[in-house]
DNA sequence: ACATTAAGTGATT
DNA sequence: AATCACTTAATGT
């Protein structure tokens, strides 16, 4: 069976973890199931776990770490999209899986990633066994949806400002640190604009002493 | 000290 | 907000 992971460290679910990280599904033999079902994958942060273009063959739920999920368009252009943490699952993968799409995404791990996988051709039967399971890929679509339309508008309706200090927000919640270490021009590239302007709007933000410039980091300062 | 890379800036569209 | 054409500052060798 082919998966869509390049590294192929796969190991028995311990039920457990599932049981732990999930707590947003109430049905424990669903979880029991799930661990059965599904298989463990270990991803060493920096990885890509999917790659836009590729087939995918099982819907993945995060057991532990974060993961960064990006657009890339035909140019190599990347949006940032948004980060999945522990107890998420990737609703896109889940509808590309099932409509037999390619990614239209990429997903990278920011640390050190678990992802529990659960081959799509035990969808059906989830679905139809677990109501559970049914409630739960539901919610997630929903959220995921938001987090969509939160960034059509960002990108729609908001200004590079807002965007930028939402970005930096983000980030730095995902790596439990106020510094981001990065340059200007990787920040640009994640929000597909250039270079000069988010220096000029880091600028900004520090004359208004909301962040603390200095080469290769970026302080947010708590207000 | 020199080269390289990141960041800052003014002018133009 | 994007692009160009620079300058200046920080860092590596």
């Amino acid at each position: 069976m082919a998966y869509h992971c390049t590294k192929d460290l796969k190991m028995p679910v311990d039920f457990e973890k599932v049981n732990q990280k999930f707590g947003a599904i109430p049905d424990t033999e669903l979880k029991k199931k799930m661990s059965e079902v599904g298989t463990l994958e270990v991803v060493p942060a920096g990885e890509l776990i999917m790659d836009a273009g590729s087939y995918i063959k099982s819907m993945p739920l995060i057991l532990s770490g974060k993961v960064k999920v990006f657009r890339e368009d035909e140019d190599g252009n990347e949006l940032f999209l948004y980060y999945l943490y522990a107890g998420e699952a990737c609703a896109v993968s889940l509808i590309c899986s099932f409509s037999q799409k390619k990614s239209q995404v990429r997903a990278q791990a920011l640390e050190e990633t678990e992802i529990l996988l659960l081959p799509i051709d035990y969808m059906d039967k989830l679905m139809r066994e677990f109501p559970a399971w049914y409630r739960f890929v539901v919610k997630t679509y929903g959220e995921r949806m938001d987090e969509m339309l939160e960034t059509i508008d960002n990108i729609a309706f908001r200004r590079m400002d807002d965007r930028l200090l939402d970005y930096l927000e983000k980030t730095a919640d995902a790596l439990n640190s106020n510094k981001i270490k990065g340059t200007h021009q990787e920040i640009a590239y994640e929000l597909n604009t250039s270079r000069e302007v988010i220096s000029r709007l880091l600028k900004q933000l520090e004359k208004k002493g909301m962040v603390k410039l200095s080469r290769n980091q970026i302080e947010l300062i708590q207000e």
